[in-house]
DNA sequence: CGAGGCCTTGACCGCGGTCAATGCCCGTGG
DNA sequence: CCACGGGCATTGACCGCGGTCAAGGCCTCG
């Protein structure tokens, strides 16, 4: 896939959550950048504040972070997500967090602070973000909702459900890590059937 | 409180966020209107499209759902919180939430249609309530990284760090589904001292 | 004064966690 | 090309946290 390609299909999925301006949209265009990330190497390190923001056009990233040592994964992120450690974008604290790749993939780089001034003069491109974050915002909400009820099978069948890709394309004990379950567990509920 | 000194506490409460222009002000003032619910009723019930925002203003609000019959308190809303069921708001469709009133409560109601219109001709609305749902965004990807790898005891001394208060002021029953654990597993955390 | 809601406490138990051993796959170097 | 080593997944043994069920005390309100 070309650069020109990549940024050509980021703005077109960006553009479906708001059709900005014509001339926003070439501003914006201005400040997509292309990247290349071979498996399991580290787009963002871990302590870090978020300044970018990733499109992923094509491949498998995942958010993560360290607690206690151990690694947890907050989220897998496959082709056309916006990708973003938001608790530091919109805080400008450091974050804890880290961005891996789990395939090669191809991304579309946003840098935030010239995005966030381009809101001035763009509304349209403010409008079109903040949709963005609202969609990630009500599935964060729905996902803390299903995490806080459920038993460590019904997570299990509900990624089965929802993104039975992952599965395949993801090791185990991110996956476990993800529902919130050992990968002992994980193991154990996938041997029932 | 007068009306007219709730409506001044809202908006000052909001423009913290962020500064609109005069003129904006004084258009979202126009739509914006009081109210007083006492204790134990509903501002709204369970199966509404959410299609207002209300600024606490004084008292305790709750948003609350029913899950296989049981109860759950997703979160409390003290004074001076936006209070809104996001996953309705932004997606259009009805909610399976409900909001509540803990105590007597002043609050401050505007209704979203005509605001997000406002946004049109209001750049600086739109920014305004852009940072309101960040801010509110982080608080809930904070709090799912919290409720996901803690045990119950380790929830509870969070709550007691962060807002003691709730404790005393709503029943433990909300409290502990609020935790994602029983009243019964509450009681016997809160009997170890 | 009685009824019902809320909180506490006891008895019991099952889900899912830890620890440890084993098997499997795969990349690397002799 | 095969031997080795390390990471990942599975499995067994064990156990503790937190769930359910049920009984009892207390407070509020009709």
């Amino acid at each position: 896939m070309t650069n020109e390609a990549a940024i050509q299909k980021a703005l077109q999925y960006l553009s479906s959550f708001h059709r900005p301006s014509q001339e926003a949209m070439e501003r914006l265009q201005e400040y997509c950048t292309t990247g290349f990330i071979t498996k399991n190497k580290n787009l963002q390190p871990v302590g870090h504040t978020c300044r970018t923001l990733y499109v992923n056009i094509e491949g498998l990233l995942r958010i993560y972070y360290l607690k206690d040592g151990k690694d947890i994964t907050e989220s897998f992120e496959p082709a056309l997500s916006v990708v973003a450690r938001v608790e530091s974008l919109f805080s400008g604290r450091a974050s804890r967090k880290g961005i891996q790749a789990l395939e090669d993939t191809v991304y579309v780089a946003i840098s935030t602070p010239p995005l966030f001034k381009l809101f001035d003069k763009h509304p349209s491109l403010e409008r079109l973000f903040r949709k963005v974050f609202e969609a990630g915002y009500v599935r964060t909400v729905n996902r803390l909702e299903s995490l806080q009820f459920h038993s460590a099978e019904e997570k299990y069948r509900q990624l089965l459900e929802e993104q039975p890709d992952i599965l395949q394309r993801a090791p185990l004990k991110h996956v476990a890590s993800y529902l919130g379950i050992t990968q002992v567990s994980l193991s154990r509920i996938r041997a029932l059937r």
